[in-house]
DNA sequence: CCGATCCTTCGACCGGGATCGAAGCATTCA
DNA sequence: TGAATGCTTCGATCCCGGTCGAAGGATCGG
């Protein structure tokens, strides 16, 4: 009963640690190079040259060389999605790697999903703007409506109209959508710039600083249902 | 750099062709004796045997046995989700298992994904509730408005008013969200019930009936835009 | 109680693939 | 040009895990 598309070996391709490793320290949204990324897998460079070669060529990561540097990202937003997915099985499962510390609580805080803001505040963002009717679900999926896009605009987002498609982003700590796309990304280049958060060394997790803290609480308040 | 959830184990768990097959037979949404499994994935009985424990240990299958046989569904509509992702992945890497056939494109016009209906028919329902604001987009995911519940009342569903909250379900041939949860489940058991459409042999596709073809264009308009 | 069916455990085999050392290109810088 | 750096290819090793045959429970029908 072979249907579809061939799962397997996509699977597979994640399921090796050395490449989760890659595709976990990628789901920053920043590139690295493949020595980085060997370090980060805990692999000697040629055993990681041989992982992001079969990850290249899987079309799940997409490769800029640059002068002598090789810098990779995730392919696309859909494969930092399917990763969030399988954390949200793994997490379901009760396989954490570690026993949960003071990093992880910040990680469920927030962190960066890709190039946009996660956990529970990026979910936060999410519901406020909902909320508020700045954010609609229509046929094409999540999209910000006008006075969503100049409430963002007045925040110092660069938005073009045609960009108020949004992508949702399944959040593997909280459960629940978050803000991803265009959007989302430009939502959290604008909150780093504005010093509300910044990130936390050597990982995905984001702090708030305390002036950040209440702004954010005022700027994207939510009603308790 | 070892943060969030392990998810190389479930990767792997999933990345095995014998493995992938069972939960692809099993994306279906009906329960499999582990003999029937065994023959989907092509393999003997005490390999599906040693699969199908690795599966419900990794928390991706439950068991519920009776008798003799020993039935096994996914764990959780997440599953199925995770699955759904990464068949978008396989799909959008080219890594079709064969060439694609009628069948290839029976299932991508309507299927079962999980207990509930996918393909552009799944995706055309959820677009047309969504343009005539039967469902809506808020603070905790997709929920049907009052009068969605109703017009799918007049539908012929039973559905209590607690179970207004929807799941969506990334399809993983149209690359949009279709309706999951209760709904969903609801929506194409009334479906099957009214001859509108019915199982291909062997296969998820799904085929509509040439009376089910003009009812369900009726009653999911959806607008061009 | 007996045979049939469903499923599992055990043991042995085998292959694919992860890993790293050594060597080879390519690029940059002095 | 020569040395240093970043990355890859090649080759050898090694181990994990998928596979099935054989045998052992478990459950049902009679």
């Amino acid at each position: 009963m072979k249907e579809g598309p061939d799962i397997a070996r996509i699977a597979a391709l994640i399921g090796d640690p050395a490449r989760a490793n890659i595709l976990g320290a990628l789901m920053a949204g920043h590139a690295l190079t493949a020595t980085e990324l060997a370090a980060e897998a805990g692999v000697t460079p040629q055993t990681a040259s041989s992982h992001l070669a079969q990850l290249t060529q899987g079309a799940l990561l997409s490769v800029l060389a640059q002068g002598r540097h090789r810098y990779f990202t995730l392919a696309s937003p859909e494969v930092a999605r399917a990763v969030e997915a399988l954390m949200g099985l793994a997490a379901a499962a009760g396989q954490l790697r570690h026993r949960p510390g003071p990093k992880d609580t910040a990680l469920r805080a927030a962190r960066r999903c890709y190039h946009h803001l996660a956990g529970s505040a990026g979910v936060q963002v999410h519901d406020s703007l909902a909320q508020s009717g700045h954010l609609t679900h229509d046929a094409s999926g999540l999209r910000l409506t006008d006075a969503g896009l100049a409430h963002l605009r007045a925040f110092g987002l660069i938005l073009d109209s045609n960009e108020s498609q949004c992508r949702t982003c399944l959040d593997w700590s909280e459960r629940r959508p978050h803000l991803g796309g265009k959007a989302g990304r430009a939502l959290l280049r604008q909150m780093q710039a504005l010093g509300w958060l910044r990130p936390l060394e050597g990982s995905r997790a984001l702090v708030f600083t305390a002036r950040g803290q209440s702004a954010f609480a005022t700027a994207f308040p939510v009603a308790k249902g």
